[in-house]
DNA sequence: TATGAATGAGACTTCATTCAT
DNA sequence: AATGAATGAAGTCTCATTCAT
């Protein structure tokens, strides 16, 4: 959706046209999101961000098309193992998706609002896709589990992954809200609370969901 | 926080200019909402509307205020029975509360876009209100569970609190889109369909929280 | 086209603007026109000419309309007699339509150029109906002229009118032309002038078009 | 007035830019034709434009230029009889002046809406020569008119003139437009309706201007 | 108090022109 | 000489808020 002027740009430049924006919609909202401020931050014209995009609602929606398509390529590095069980999923990569949310808070938080319906007046369509993968991630997990026998059949995947949602979500935006606290650099005290937040989770997920 | 002189107004008067801003809040968002077409759906001048409020933003913020308030009286009515299990808190009101829903469609998707913070930017102040309130009610449902033996007592009252929510809004979400597509008209059909699913989704509260 | 607040307007306010529009429009044309312009010089602010009408090109078509209809009311009082000769017609008439022009040249300017298709990417309606109220009557002329003998009769009406308006416009337009160039005030001698020409011109109408 | 660097450009290279150029003015004016899409159509860049002319307007000037020079070479082609009747102009280089109209309606339609004011606003100096050119040779018909004995000389030269710019310009616009709506692909037909029409003209002319 | 016209700051967007490669 | 990205002045339009009646 972005102009061909665009893609045609250096790398830096492009990611920090991205990046500016999505810093602005995530601090502001769509709509009180001025380009002038976007292209001041990244370093360009005004002008020059209509040599980009068509318009201000394009920008949006390719910042979210841009963030989903980096924690793709960050994710698949890092989840390799895919046949994990549900419980293990949260347990393990704790770490690594600390460092990630630490790295990348911006991005973690915008895609997590978007996610979560915030920006769901303008990006339906953008937003199904992120939805779509999601889910079908969890399904999968739900699936391997009800295989093993670690999850209850008499529910099904449907209501079970809204339950798995409801509270991954919610405990997931503790968890950033409280690492933004303290800045995203955790000391290990820290980390033992997550960890212990996690594992307090995870009990109640696998509580609720066993057979 | 409207003026003294939208206080005077006939209850009527008030009625239709709350139910117009929070129809069009709901509608567009808070920044696309204007205030000529508020007024004009209440019935009232445009100028009119500054002599309720101060501006803009304090219309909102009442609009919250408003739907809080509507609600209190609401359930205050329909949950007299306050020594009450979480669990049985889902099953016995089910009815009552779709009603409620089924009444007040606007109010009630109002409401809960508040709470979840859809307009997290503005509403902080009232926001907060809203939040203790319901978790202070929450809170006293757990700790009852506890105190009965049929919670869990291992782990933090903030940690089941988030359990709770998370399972809750998500499922709650879910039975408001669908009760939209029917209308807000439910067949005995449609009855049913509800009861069973949250009916699953107590069972995974339950079984999740459980001792 | 203008919107209901326009319409409430005071006579005053309302001619004030529509002047300042043609005028801006005659001098610079439909796209290098300022609203800013045209407000400042009608008096009123910026944002008010958008009260009055949706848009820079509302203004300008019923800038055309509101010219049109100043016309039908002048007009129709000066020309009570119908049953007019088409030489006559021109004769008679010049010292009253001299008079027009010299009162409201601004809108006679404008009115033969919307009419003479200047604006015609523009005001293709709003063109027509101006176009068919104008042809009708110059095509009765031509009728009569037939019926008592006086025109031709070997030629098609669509070709004498085609004629007639070549003649007429192309004379009118010098006419405008020299009497800018004395400010609209002529002096007698500017007067027999005037009168001489259109005598010629009526000499070659009627030659070319007599039996 | 295009820089060095245009004349130096290849023949075929210049015909696609002015062609373009003209192309986009003749369709959207000159205020909303773009540099960009004139340098697309040419197949050239849009910087390019700028080594070849200094601005828009300049570039719009050698249009007016570039077609007429094209019709100079044309007609001087086409009509090496010098000292023709008015009447005769007409009625003999009908079919070739059609063909021109069918080989290049874009170049003659620009001709005839720069000739007739449509552009007057830019092309003051531009037009006055074009203007110039044309009224010369007409007023020596008019004169070789006059000579012979065929016009009548009750009547000013520059009256006549008038008279006879009047009628065939508006005839031949009605031609163009009729040529345009049969795409200039005329049956047989046509012709003898174009033929019939021009003697029509012709006969108005000659009776009109005759002694 | 109610009304609705008036205001103007402010945002978006366009595009001729410049400039670096 | 050719290219096309960069620039920013300038113009349109919106709408919350004010104000006169």
């Amino acid at each position: 959706m972005p102009k061909r002027t665009f893609n045609r740009l250096d790398d830096d430049k492009k990611e920090r046209v991205m990046r500016a924006a999505i810093e602005e919609f995530q601090a502001h909202g769509f709509e009180k999101s001025k380009i002038e401020v976007i292209a001041h931050n990244a370093g360009v014209a005004k002008g020059s961000i209509y040599q980009y995009f068509d318009d201000k609602k394009e920008l949006f929606l390719y910042s979210v098309t841009w963030a989903l398509e980096y924690f793709m390529k960050v994710i698949d590095r890092q989840t390799p193992l895919k046949d994990m069980d549900v419980y293990e999923y949260f347990l393990s990569g704790s770490r690594e998706r600390f460092e990630l949310l630490k790295r990348e808070p911006l991005l973690v938080e915008f895609s997590m609002d978007v996610a979560s319906g915030k920006y769901a007046s303008l990006a339906k369509e953008a937003n199904s896709e992120l939805y779509r993968i999601g889910e079908e991630y969890e399904l999968r997990l739900i699936d391997n589990g009800k295989k093993r026998g670690t999850i209850r059949d008499d529910l099904d995947d449907k209501i079970l992954l809204l339950f798995f949602q409801g509270v991954t979500e919610k405990f997931t935006r503790e968890i950033m809200a409280r690492a933004k606290d303290f800045k995203y650099e955790p000391t290990e005290e820290h980390f033992r609370e997550m960890e212990s937040f996690i594992k307090s989770m995870v009990s109640l997920l696998k509580q609720g969901m066993e057979r």
